[in-house]
This record gives C-alpha cells, structure tokens and sequence, in this order.
DNA sequence: GCGTTAAGCGGGGACTGTCTCCGTTTAGTG
DNA sequence: CACTAAACGGAGACAGTCCCCGCTTAACGC
C-alpha cells in the first residue's frame, strides 16, 4: 500500500510489541489506559510509541484491527447459516458481547459510527459499516427489517444497546434481552 | 436537612458564583471542562471549589440539580395531560433532549443509571427513577407497555438511544425516529 | 568485515489538568 | 473592638499527554 520501503527490523519489532502491550492495557484499565505507561511495559520511549501512533485513537484502532477484521468475516459466515434476519441479530448480539468483553473497544466502535468526517477514514470504521450494510439490506429484502432504516442506524442503536447494558453492569443476559427488544421495534410494520 | 448552622455569606456567594459558572462551563466544554479554570473564572481558588464540591460529579450535578427537578415534575404534569403510554413517551423524548442540548448532563445521567452502589445515593438518580417509575407502572397497567421491563431499563435504554443519537452528531428529529423505534419494541406483545 | 548514513530510538521537559495542604484572611458574635 | 472558627487561595505534588532533538544502530554498498 503506502510502503515506500519496508519496516526496519528493530522498528517493526518495536512496533509490534506495543501492540500486544497496548492490547493487555486497554483491556485491563479501559480505553483511557497511560501510554507512557504502555510504551515502558513494552520497553521503549515514549517517543517511540508516538511516532508510531500519533494518538490514542491510532493505537486502538491498530490493537483492536484483527478482532474487528474477525467481526467483518463473521458477518458473511453468518450471512450464510442464518436466514437475514436471525443473521443480523446474532451479529449484532456478537458485535455487542464484543464490546463489552474487551473494554475498550467501546470506544472504538463509537468514534466508528460518528458523522465527524475524521473518524469515517478508520479502517475499523469501513469494515464494521461494509458488515451492517450487507446484513442489513439482507433482512430488508428478505422482509425481516422495516425498510426505512439505514445500516448505520442499526450500528449506532446497537452500540447504544450496548452501553445501556453496561451501564446495568451485567453480562450478555442483559445485552441479548435488550437487543431483542430493539429489533422487535425493527421488524417491518 | 444537614444544615447545622448556615453558611457564612461569603461561602454561600461563592458556591453561588461557582455553580454559575460551573453550568456555563459545562454547556460550553462538554462534561470535562477544567475545573481550575472554573474556579478561575468564579474568581476563587481552586481550593474553594474543591471544598464545596469534593468531585467533578459533585460539582456537576449541583449545577444542574434545577434542571434534574424540573424534570422530574415534568413527569407529574405530562401523566395528567396524556394517556400513560404517550406521557411515556413523551417524557423519554424531553429527557434525551435535554441530554444532549445541555452538553455533560449525559455523563450526569448515565452515572445515574449505573449499577455502583456509590451512584445510586445521588439526587439526581433518585428524582429521575422516581419519575420514570410512576411513568412505566402507569403504562404498564394500562396496558400500554409489556409488564416485564423494569423503569431503570427503560431509562437505560432510553440513555442509549440518546447517546445513539449524539454519535450522528444529528439534532431532535433522530432522536425522536431512534425512540420512535424503540417505543415499537417495548408495547406490549 | 567495515564505513556511512538515514531511520529509528528514548527520555527529558513543556504543558495541562486534578486535588491537597496549610498559612492567612475575614465574617460573625458578644 | 477583639476573638475565633469558618472559609479562603494558591503553591505544589502528582499524573498524563505529547514533542523535540542528540544519540544509536540496522542496512546496504564496497
């Protein structure tokens, strides 16, 4: 893609242990975890962690990338076993766990699903969306979804979902109950 | 209530110019404005606002306790005006505007909703439960709403939405649709 | 192997924010 | 007016983010 030359070896290595790191941190302190504090866990400078990655946004996006990359896949996997509309609920109730599971990528997937123009350039963002879109149109032609929403409505009320769910501090009992409630408010009309 | 004696007049203009400017400053930065700069700007130091307000989440929903207050007699008036079901509604819909017009009244709101038990002693919490209480129970014996839903998860899921709504960075006419749709999925069925 | 050089490193430091401590000031009272 | 407890306020400890720039080292041609 964008790679003039490759990786010095030393960087890349540095490169990937911050990843690792970061990942252990966002999931034990939250998305707002130090990264000085990563970059000494992973024994480099400060400096190092921010060339890198310019802000924290950029290293979540980058520890979280191959779980969100599992999301988009599994979306088309469930596309196929499922009838459309059993799909996209189960996707979303993964989608959610997902959320919660690992702190921090709540975070994440919000900035995915804003209107701000910086945020809709994430890779994270387009997979996540792509995923919505085919599973929603799905259930709309297979008339298991009232037709006048959009996928990305569907994105944001589940993450909202989501958050009510965490806010309960329960687990996927809660997240599974709610979510059947919203897409009783979806099926078509 | 805990008022030994009263305060003295200049505490009592301090904490006065203080939740002044605390509002204002909320309104304006969002739920994590600079405490320090507040107490700047109300002309004190910082350790003045730290004595009348040990927290943010103090200060925060002492700035806004009117605002909490007028909305819990809001419900009182609405459930006269309306049939149950719609007095539901329609409150839902005044508090998620408020939500997000009055920029760090979410965070307010969404600690009041939490399981911790630490939040669950505030006054806020306690006005806005008890509203949405009488207004779920009313619904539900009118048999406008399923009977299995607690007030507090519709209160979660009502926060949900309306942080739903804020990431489409969109004003009262999604919030209105996205609770719209919710509403669908909680008459009873 | 060995020298050259640019890519990469890393930690010191500027800055911003939170919150506490304690010496100083002042309102309220007789 | 003097006294005292209440209240003040700002210095400073601490924690976090992020940048800057002199030093180190991997990679490549010889």
């Amino acid at each position: 893609m964008t790679q003039g030359r490759p990786m010095r070896a030393d960087a890349r290595r540095n490169y990937e242990r911050l990843l690792e790191v970061a990942a252990e941190a966002f999931a034990e302190h939250g998305e707002k975890a130090s990264l000085d504090d990563i970059a000494k866990r992973a024994g480099v400078g400060s400096g190092t962690l921010y060339r890198h990655f310019p802000n924290r946004q950029a290293l979540l996006e980058a520890a979280y990338l191959d779980r969100i990359e599992a999301l988009g896949a599994r979306a088309d996997e469930l596309a196929k076993e499922l009838p459309p509309g059993e799909a996209l609920g189960e996707w979303l109730y993964e989608l959610a766990v997902g959320t919660l599971e690992v702190r921090g990528m709540k975070a994440l997937l919000g900035s995915a699903v804003t209107e701000s123009s910086a945020a809709a350039l994430t890779v994270c963002g387009n997979v996540v969306k792509g995923a919505v879109a085919r599973l929603v149109e799905a259930a709309q032609t297979a008339g298991a979804l009232r037709a006048d929403v959009e996928p990305i409505e569907v994105l944001r009320l589940a993450h909202g979902v989501a958050s009510a769910a965490e806010l309960a501090g329960t687990g996927e009992r809660e997240i599974r109950r709610y979510l059947g409630l919203l897409h009783e408010g979806l099926r078509s009309g």
